[in-house]
DNA sequence: AGGCTTTATATTGGATCCAATTTGATCTGT
DNA sequence: ACAGATCAAATTGGATCCAATATAAAGCCT
C-alpha cells in the first residue's frame, strides 16, 4: 500500500532513536533519499512529519537537524509518562480489572520474579526483563487509557529514557542494575496489589514514582549530560 | 518564507475548528487546493501533519475524513489535559512563581472578577471570560510546563470541550452559564491561592478538578451524545 | 431478482522539473 | 591585512505529470 511513505518515516525514526542520526546531525533531503533509495517527496513529508513530531528541528535554509533534547526535556518526558501511565492505573483502580489484564500482568510478575530469582543478572536477562517491562506497562496503558492518554504517551516515544521501551542498561555493571530494575520490578508488584485491591489513588502515585525511578538512571547513563539548572 | 505552506496548515485546522469542516466532513486534495489557490502540493503534506496531528484520519482511498470524537475520547481528552495542567500547577508550587507568573493571574482574577462582579452575564462577557481563561491556563503553562507537557497537551486541541478555547456557552441560558463560569473562576482564585502559597500538590488537586468540572457541560451541551457505557 | 464479478473512475502516492532563498566563500577595495 | 560586498552553489519549496490502487457502480450470470 503505501510502503515506501511509511517505509521511510519508519527507517527515518529507528536511525534516530537508535543513534545512527547523532543529536545535532543534518538531515538533508537529498542524500537522505538517495540512501534509502527513494525520491526526494516522501523524505520531503517525513521530514515535516518528523519535525512536528519533535524529532527534528528546520536549520534554517541549512535542511533539517536533529534535535537534541536536553536533561529538562528528558525530565519533562518522564514525568508527562507518569502523569499519563499514573491516570491509566487510577482508572483501572477505580473500574476494576477485566481478568484478561490480571491475567497478563500477573505473567509479567512471574517472568520477573524469575529473572530475579537466581540473585544476580546475566546479560540476557536484560533482554527479557525489557520485554516484560514492555509488557506490563503496555497492558495498563491498554486497560485503563483511552485514546488521548495513548496518543500523549506517543508523543513522549522520541525522548531518550521517556520511553519505557528505552532502558540502555549498563552490561559492564549488572549488579549496579540489579539492584535498580529489581526495585522496579518491585515496584510492579506493589502497583498490582494497588489495582487488585481497587485502590486507585495508590496506584496513581505509586505509578507516578515508578517512572521518576528512570530518572535516577539518566545522570548515571549520561554523566557529560550535567543539570545545567542551579535555580 | 513558507509562506503558502504554513497559511494552508493554519487555514486548514481554523476550518476545523471552527466547524467550517464539520466532523466526517471529506478532506480531498484536489478541491481542497483549489478552495485554498494553491497546487496539490502543500496542501498533501499538510494533510499528512494534520493526521499525524489527530485532527483527520484517512478514509481508504477516498482521501481524509476529519475525526469524529465520541463522548470517552472528550473525556480521555479532558481527564489528560487535567493530569498535564496539573502537573504545571504541582511544578510552579514546588519551584515558586516567577514576579510576571504572579502578574499574569493577578490580572486574569481582576479580570474575571469584573465580569462576574454585576452578579449576571451579557454576551460580550463570554468573549471576555473566554479570553481571560485561555490567559489563565496559558501562564500555568509556561509557567510550569516543559516542552513534553507543551506538546502533549497540544494532542488535545482537536478534542471539542478538551481544548480550554473551547468554550461554547449557551447563550440563550446566560443564568445558569453565569453560575458555571463563576464556579470555574472560584477555581481560578482557589488555584492562585495554592500557588502563591508554594502548596504544589493542592494546586494540582484543584486543576484536576477544574478539567473535570468542563465535563459537566458537555452532557448539557451535547444531549445527544449520550454516555454509550452503562459499563 | 439477487449476488458476484468486472470495469471504470476518482484519489492518493511518487518522481521529476523549476524557481526562490539563503549561506558560504572568494575577491576587491581601503 | 581586514572587512564588506558580490557571486555562486546548495537546498528547500512548489507545481505538474504519471502510475498504482481502492471503491463504487453497472452488467451479467445463475
Amino acid at each position: 500500500m503505501s510502503k515506501p511513505g511509511q517505509q521511510v518515516l519508519a527507517q527515518l525514526r529507528q536511525q534516530i532513536a537508535s543513534g545512527r542520526l547523532p543529536p545535532g546531525a543534518r538531515v538533508v533531503e537529498i542524500p537522505t533519499a538517495e540512501a534509502l533509495g527513494v525520491s526526494r517527496m516522501p523524505v520531503r513529508v517525513a521530514l515535516r512529519v518528523l519535525e512536528r513530531e519533535g524529532l527534528l528541528e528546520k536549520a534554517g535554509a541549512r535542511g533539517f537537524r536533529v534535535r537534541a533534547a536536553t536533561r529538562d526535556d528528558i525530565v519533562d518526558g518522564v514525568e508527562v509518562r507518569g502523569v499519563l501511565e499514573g491516570l491509566a492505573a487510577l482508572r483501572i483502580g477505580e473500574r476494576g480489572m477485566s481478568a484478561a489484564t490480571e491475567r497478563a500482568l500477573r505473567t509479567c510478575l512471574a517472568d520477573g520474579d524469575a529473572i530475579f530469582a537466581k540473585g544476580r543478572l546475566v546479560e540476557a536477562d536484560l533482554a527479557a526483563y525489557q520485554d516484560m517491562n514492555v509488557r506490563f506497562h503496555a497492558a495498563i496503558i491498554e486497560a485503563g487509557g483511552g485514546g488521548a492518554i495513548r496518543e500523549a504517551l506517543a508523543r513522549n516515544e522520541h525522548l531518550p529514557f521517556a520511553s519505557v521501551r528505552a532502558l540502555a542498561a549498563d552490561i559492564a555493571r549488572l549488579d549496579r542494575e540489579y539492584s535498580r530494575l529489581s526495585y522496579a520490578h518491585m515496584q510492579h508488584h506493589a502497583i498490582f496489589d494497588a489495582l487488585a485491591n481497587r485502590q486507585g489513588a495508590r496506584a496513581e502515585s505509586l505509578m507516578r514514582e515508578h517512572a521518576n525511578a528512570t530518572l535516577a538512571h539518566v545522570d548515571f547513563a549520561w554523566p557529560e549530560m550535567q543539570r545545567p539548572e542551579p535555580r
